[in-house]
DNA sequence: CTGTTAGCGCTTTCAT
DNA sequence: ATGAAAGCGCTAACAG
């Protein structure tokens, strides 16, 4: 029994001895220097000589010392970390998105907390307040469909912390943003559309408010005025973020009359939806119904058929997102002035969409 | 000139008034109680009277009280945080993954840092070097394609940070994993090319030491054995993380004299790839060469022709592998049982690719 | 039921 | 060139 004691203390010392940090204290003693002296030699002072610094690197390296990022986030007001809040992340434009934020942070030596809010406003709100306290020094931000008001976020920016919109900015605000020229891609995608004979064409929009959405709109419908098409609200089909009730949605915008002959989908998911829509009413594309779409697919030349598309930077949009953040973190710059940078979409086209 | 910096002072009072973030010294202050008394009311403790809890709740709601991460996580050595560590984002499985890993996180109020090693073996320890230091409470990983050794996770793990592993597991460590049954959906796999028609099977795979890979390739070989089909090792085909680079292996391999008539892709990627060279060098899918793949590709069946998949649960994957990972974390099991979670994979015929 | 206080690990000012 | 000590905001043990 005793002996059963016994060995369970050793263990127990064991994985303690195991799970020991090792901090500034323990160093200090295993070099015989004061804690101040280790932290000042880590930090290459001026105060410090070359001969203590080679040491105290030494048994850093050694004990492999990492500084608690608590302590020092508590001391510094400092997190090293940075906020990613997106809608959703299954996502061809998000994820290549993040993969440029991630490759601009490593860079930086920042860590990156993502945060999804699966389009639900109040998943954002209470996100972004969550934020209030510190735990980041800049916040990268796509708004979800549902945002009706953006005081979280402005109180977010008053309490001192950068943020940068990317894609779905907010109308109302000032702010500093990174976007794609949806007015003119969404012109020449329309253009594109009615080039290859479309007469009526369908807008698919996920959330009538979004910016994004209200540009892109704004395009197709200047492309129709240029071609003396009258614009039809009967044409501007709101869905959402349910494939099923999409697809349902589709299939009696499909089944219509008078159909439409081409499809502007403002955002990939509804392409696609429609695709699986035309497969099941036996409609032809696109003989009989032209896709084009906003879409990051990259296997977009493989659909069949393939599936024209304006596609946005997205890798890029993160890696400037992340750029222009990283500016902001380092300038303190806030109440100053905001930049706004826009980049070019590319239009591509796959043979088989279009004849 | 005074007047100038007069209002510049005052610009930086307003900033700094807005900056001023509410801690609990304000909060106390403000209800005129001590900061301990506030601390224990805010954590619903037995000791503070319901009147006051009331008082000090609705004055933290009114001021937006956030408690700082970085004290609290300094002070009980909990981060709130977990870690996700995978090869790439830009990649339908692992983002799946992530999406069941943030939906579990959000139930049980946690952070979520993400890194990416880009299937370099320097930035995954590095990475894990990094969380040595109490970041985090608990870490998710998916081995990246060139691990040599799993020193560091042996590390982290001994400094008492439970890891859960899933899909690209270590061979040579005792640890919690979350996986799914790759021997026998590759037994199936190939098992389906073989029923069609396939007698030259050839398995595409980018990391050969990868536990998936290794299990995926011995149900590939069970099944060519049980059709009494010879191995041959000419067929196993490595390819790497480089598109490119991939194209012209795939463009060798289909360019041999005698050439394979079916392909079992490991990975998602390579099958796609497969597409790609199989269009240059006018090779008909399925006709003269049929493709399986592991996918997690939501436009698998629009495919011209459709890829017929294998497809993990991703999303169950992460959920499980969280849910795993929070059991640990609360009963600091360490040292104790290892789980091994194994999940089912499905294998999704599309006719057009057979036949 | 409420208040006082020590201390988590680190940085930084000041003293030596 | 090195060390002592205060304090970041919070929690928890202890005192009253």
């Amino acid at each position: 029994m005793f002996y059963y004691l016994h060995y369970c203390f050793l263990f127990i010392e064991l994985i303690f001895s195991f799970m020991s940090e090792i901090n500034l204290k323990k160093l200090s003693e295993e070099l015989g220097l004061s804690i101040s002296s280790v932290s000042k030699a880590l930090h290459d002072s001026y105060e410090i000589s070359t001969e203590t610094k080679k040491r105290v690197l030494a048994m850093a390296e050694k004990l492999n010392y990492q500084p608690n990022p608590f302590a020092r986030g508590l001391r510094k007001n400092k997190s090293n970390t940075i906020a990613v809040v997106i809608p959703e992340i299954a996502n061809n434009f998000f994820s290549l998105v993040i993969d440029g934020i991630q490759l601009v942070a490593q860079q930086k030596e920042y860590h990156v907390l993502t945060y999804l809010t699966h389009e639900d406003y109040i998943n954002e709100v209470s996100t972004i307040n969550h934020l209030q306290c510190g735990r980041v020094d800049g916040v990268l931000i796509s708004l979800c469909g549902e945002t009706a008001s953006v005081d979280h976020l402005i109180n977010l920016q008053h309490t001192g912390v950068p943020i940068i919109f990317f894609d779905r900015i907010p109308e109302t605000m000032e702010c500093s943003t990174v976007t794609t020229d949806d007015y003119e891609s969404s012109f020449k995608a329309t253009e594109h559309l009615m080039l290859a004979g479309c007469k009526k064409i369908a807008f698919l929009c996920v959330s009538r408010f979004l910016s994004i959405t209200q540009k892109r709109m704004l395009g197709y419908q200047a492309a129709l005025q240029k071609y003396k098409i009258a614009f039809d609200p009967k044409l501007i089909i709101q869905c959402n973020n349910d494939n099923i009730s999409n697809q349902a949605i589709l299939k009696k915008l499909l089944s219509r009359k008078v159909r439409p002959d081409g499809i502007f989908a403002s955002v990939e998911k509804l392409a696609i939806s429609t695709y699986y829509v035309c497969n099941d009413l036996k409609i032809k594309i696109p003989q009989q119904l032209k896709i084009i779409s906003f879409s990051n697919l990259r296997t977009a030349s493989l659909l069949s058929p393939s599936l024209t598309t304006i596609t946005q930077p997205a890798f890029e949009i993160g890696k400037e997102s992340a750029e222009l953040l990283f500016r902001m973190i380092k300038k303190k710059n806030l109440g100053g002035y905001m930049n706004k940078i826009v980049l070019q979409s590319s239009l591509i086209e796959r043979n088989s969409t279009v004849k």
